[in-house]
RNA sequence: GGCUUCAUAGCUCAGUUGGUAGAGCAAGGGACUGAAAAUCCCUGUGUCGCUGGUUCGAUUCCCGCUGGAGCCA
């Protein structure tokens, strides 16, 4: 088996267009790697490859939840295996791109879900009494303020599924290639992206899913979509929120390194932004040097 | 031109009855096994505008300068 691409990076730094030239040379096919852009519908603001792109080389795993739906990390990796199994018997070579760390973690190693599992919420407990119960099956747990990890640990613990720890163990060959560039530039470019994204029609795409989706998470928590909130609810200027998603970006793209740099064996490419084609054939250089050794 | 007032962290501002300073926001670092574009944790040295004086010691008091704001001519 062909090692699997696997291309991260933080938001707004070229992932989707290396992708999609890197597959042309390869004869790959691309498994998109992006909690939000399985949606149907948020195109816009997830940044999602172009129909001109995605004519050009097949995608998987794109547009393939409803926006009312759930999905979840399980779901995901359950889905990506699945289309490995398939395209390799296709003989085809996989790239998966994405910005979303634990979804491509967690398809590509050793991560164990249970299934059916259970999603009590314990709304009548405080965090103190959620990590006092925790206590009671002997397990030491951090982060007592983190009421998300709270919930789901003690979830886990009231249905008896294993808590595992499997970090380092990669089930496939892999190859982890990382975008960067500094700071200043990655945060001009975010900034720059969110305002094409406004020209391009993002208010009215979030705009017309409000109408037709009343209730969504991931419109509640997308970035792109979460901070028009106060536009419609709040009477806040347009303005405001483009701010916002400008900084919820520059802050997700800071996150994004960190799980990238420590999560993975990331091998780091610095873009040439003044001629891209350097950065395709340094990366592409790379992929090829480690096949034949 | 005269008088008053302000000048402190990237920004908005506290504060020190004279012993070289701290909040919010911004920013930086980190964690990560079913919400992950989520959630949570940690991090504040800055010629206290410039120059001189008083003082053991000045960001703090005083003189002058520069720049901003206001009032009067």
């Amino acid at each position: 088996m062909k090692d699997i691409i696997v291309i991260v990076g933080p938001t707004g730094i070229g992932k989707t267009k290396l992708s999609i030239e890197l597959a042309k040379k390869l004869n790959a096919e691309i498994i998109n790697g992006d909690s939000v852009a399985v949606y149907k519908g948020l195109d816009i603001g997830s940044a999602k490859p172009t129909i001109e792109e995605q004519e050009k080389i097949p995608h998987h795993l794109l547009d393939i939840v409803n926006i009312e739906e759930e999905y979840s990390v399980y779901d995901y990796q359950q889905d990506v295996r699945k289309k490995i199994v398939e395209l390799t018997k296709k003989k085809k070579q996989i790239i998966i791109v994405g910005g979303t760390g634990l979804y491509i973690k967690a398809a590509l190693y050793d991560y164990r879900f249970a299934e059916g599992t259970t999603h009590n919420k314990y709304d009548n407990l405080t965090n103190e009494e959620l990590a006092e119960k925790i206590k009671q099956y002997q397990i030491e747990c951090q982060e007592e303020n983190n009421r998300q990890r709270l919930v789901r640990l003690l979830n886990k613990l009231e249905n008896g599924e294993e808590i595992t720890k499997y970090k380092d163990q990669c089930l496939y060959p892999i190859k982890v290639i990382g975008l960067t560039t500094s700071r200043d530039i990655l945060y001009e470019r975010i900034n720059k992206r969110v305002d094409i994204m406004i020209k391009n029609g993002l208010l009215e795409e979030v705009t017309s899913l409000k109408e037709k989706y009343k209730v969504s998470r991931i419109l509640n928590s997308g970035i792109g979509y979460k901070e028009f909130y106060d536009y419609f609810y709040k009477e806040k200027p347009l303005t405001e929120v483009i701010d916002k998603i400008k900084k919820d970006s520059r802050r997700f793209a800071k996150r994004q390194y960190t799980f990238f740099n420590h999560q993975f064996h990331t091998k780091w490419f610095n873009v040439d932004f003044n001629n891209f084609n350097n950065t395709i054939e340094e990366v592409y250089d790379y992929i090829n040097r480690d096949h034949n050794k």
